[in-house]
Order: structure tokens, then C-alpha cells, then sequence
DNA sequence: GGTGTGACAATGG
DNA sequence: GCCATTGCCACAC
């Protein structure tokens, strides 16, 4: 087994977050076994771009909600209008009602 | 093979 | 309660 599968576990995911529905990071790492390993997480979803693969990475954000990373998905709020374009309201560059929106991955795929 | 980094998270002041 | 620092793990150079 490869380390590499950690990424691609990342990506499988990530992929199977329904519309409407956000996580976190931590969730991801949390499900992959490594709770810790939160910013891996998040530089997979940065690699993301370079696999040619979209990834619905606008779903995922940092514990806060908080879309920290929509500056690499371009330019304005590209991740802000996909996430309003799935019925999420973001405001402030942070998903509301997050805590109803949140999916986590371990009671969905366990 | 060692160093640096990164879209986080938790802790401390 | 907000700002700064540390830890952590996997990948790129």
C-alpha cells in the first residue's frame, strides 16, 4: 500500500460529498485514520487542480467554515458561487447554518 | 535523505 | 475573546 492512497482516498471523498452539503479537513483526515494529518488534506485538494480531475473542493472547508481556499479555485468567488449555486449560503466567505450543512464522511461511508 | 511547506487544528497568552 | 505559536503528517524539491 502506498502512501499515495491517502490522496486518493482524499479525492474519492471528497467526490462522494453530496450537493448541498460541506466538510471539514479534519472530518477527511479524522476518516483516513489520521486525524492529525488535516493540512495534508487540504494541500490534496491544492494538488487537486494539477490531477486535471475536478474536485469539488469548494465543498470542503476549514473547521470555522470558513473557505479559505477560494482563492485557488481563480479569481472572485468562484467557491462562493458554487456553494450558492448548491443552496449554500455563504456570507463573509463562511458557510451558514454549517452545522446543519456539514456531512460527515464516517456516518456516511463509514 | 534532509529540509521546507501547506486550502488545518488545538493550545496558550 | 482575539492574536500568536506549536504540533502534526504527507508530499515536493
Amino acid at each position: 500500500m502506498e502512501d499515495r492512497d491517502f490522496f486518493e482516498k482524499v479525492y474519492a471523498i471528497v467526490r462522494q460529498i453530496p450537493p448541498g452539503r460541506v466538510t471539514t479537513y479534519g472530518a477527511i483526515a479524522r476518516y483516513l485514520g489520521s486525524e492529525r494529518s488535516a493540512r495534508v488534506v487540504g494541500w490534496a485538494l491544492n494538488q487537486s487542480f494539477h490531477t486535471g480531475s475536478f474536485i469539488p473542493a469548494h465543498r470542503v472547508v476549514n473547521r470555522q467554515g470558513m473557505l479559505t481556499g477560494k482563492h485557488y479555485f481563480g479569481f472572485g468567488d468562484t467557491m462562493k458561487q458554487l456553494l450558492e449555486n448548491e443552496g449554500i449560503e455563504v456570507v463573509n466567505d463562511r458557510i451558514v447554518r454549517f452545522g446543519e450543512l456539514f456531512w460527515d464522511p464516517a456516518e456516511n461511508l463509514s
